[in-house]
DNA sequence: CTACTTTTCAATGTATTTATTGAATAGATA
DNA sequence: TATCTATTCAATAAATACATTGAAAAGTAG
């Protein structure tokens, strides 16, 4: 049957997505390529895996042409290729989240472990901000910011938290967000805000979500 | 560090799900239990496999919650649990469609192959409709159109058209649909229809694309 | 309770995947 | 062109995934 031959290659075919993207590591890969473009190196330390590991790693996604690479003087920059690999990669969260209870009960340690920082979301971050008085700041490195943030958000690194949050007035609600729900950076600014009396928040989402959610809002 | 170990978990939960539909005869395996829940044997029959891989694959599948079991006499029954499994598949071949030039080709080799049929897609239909006079007709086998179908479309059964299209009005388009992209059923329905002197096209998205769409809508 | 049927399990051999190390390569800079 | 550096390739060893066969189990029906 011919067409039985082609129906084989045609999910053997999507089968090489999915492939791609059934790695922890590769996971974890997409995810901070999500928030700027990094050479291999630098990803290596961020990920915590030798150099010619995470090349190979890269290899992988990009064949699947989830990744790109340019070329920075001796580096070379490996980037998402496209919004459509963000959506995949939400709609798999999306349902490992819902569904994988193992998860939830993995985040919820985690969470507790936290000392229970209460949460926002981005819906309700949008109704909170136009009651009452709140400041957005993104704690990811300065340059994350810079390569993407959500609209009005002041950058403050957590590595300069301490310092600046002299400036911030005690009568606005500090609300902090990060790279998303699986990064810890945003509760630890909350918690050190807290601890200085300051009415801080975290919110879960961090920008690529921001970003996902400006494509439904048009 | 603690919070790396987290980490590491939750990108090893949410691989254990893409690493569920990793394997061209799991997504093949999801794409037939989309139309309607299966035995075990009968599905091994569908897909060209052991009774024993089937039901294997069925196993990865249900821990990963992707599907779920009810009993019918002997037969374990086989269903998907839930339409973010048909969000997820279709996220994937949204991408997969658009990105993987290899598959564009197969799909193309494949279509020229079926005598350059005329296409439709949902959208137009529902443009058309309005306008023209339009039979829908569903090809695929009755006890699929049972378990769920395309509002206003009527079952007939591929093995049954060249019976049945005496029935039909030859002042009217004939517009036959199946499974999706991949289902070939649709394209031999328009084949014999167009050789008997009827105005036929083929639509290439299915009933599931056909549901999902319905949620967007409201 | 027994016989029967469907499904699952266990064992096997093969193939793929993965992280690491150390060597090779490609490309930039001088 | 020669050198230097980041990246990729190759080889390895361990682990995991896969399809098949045949046996075991689970559950229905009589």
């Amino acid at each position: 049957m011919a067409s039985n031959v082609f129906k084989d290659q045609v999910y053997t075919e999507l089968a090489r997505v999915t492939t791609a993207i059934s790695n922890p590591k590769r996971m974890e890969i997409i995810d901070v390529l999500s928030q700027k473009a990094y050479s291999v190196e630098e990803l290596s330390k961020e990920v915590s895996m030798s150099v010619a590991s995470t090349s190979q790693h890269l290899q992988v996604l990009k064949s699947a042409k989830m990744v790109v690479t340019s070329r920075n003087g001796n580096f070379v920059i490996y980037s998402i290729s496209d919004d459509a690999v963000l959506k995949l990669v939400s709609s798999v969260k999306e349902f490992g989240f819902r569904k994988i209870a193992e998860i939830e009960r993995l985040i919820q340690d985690f969470k507790t472990g936290q000392e229970g920082l209460e949460t926002l979301t981005l819906d309700e971050l949008r109704v909170r901000s136009k009651k009452s008085n709140i400041l957005l700041i993104d704690v990811r490195p300065e340059e994350e910011y810079e390569a993407g943030h959500i609209t009005d958000a002041l950058s403050v690194p957590l590595d300069q938290l301490k310092k600046r949050m002299k400036e911030f007035p005690k009568s606005k609600t500090i609300v902090a967000y990060c790279r998303g729900p699986l990064c810890v950076m945003a509760g630890d600014a909350v918690s050190i805000l807290k601890r200085n009396q300051f009415k801080a928040l975290r919110m879960e989402e961090g920008y690529v979500e921001w970003k996902l959610k400006q494509y439904d809002l048009n």
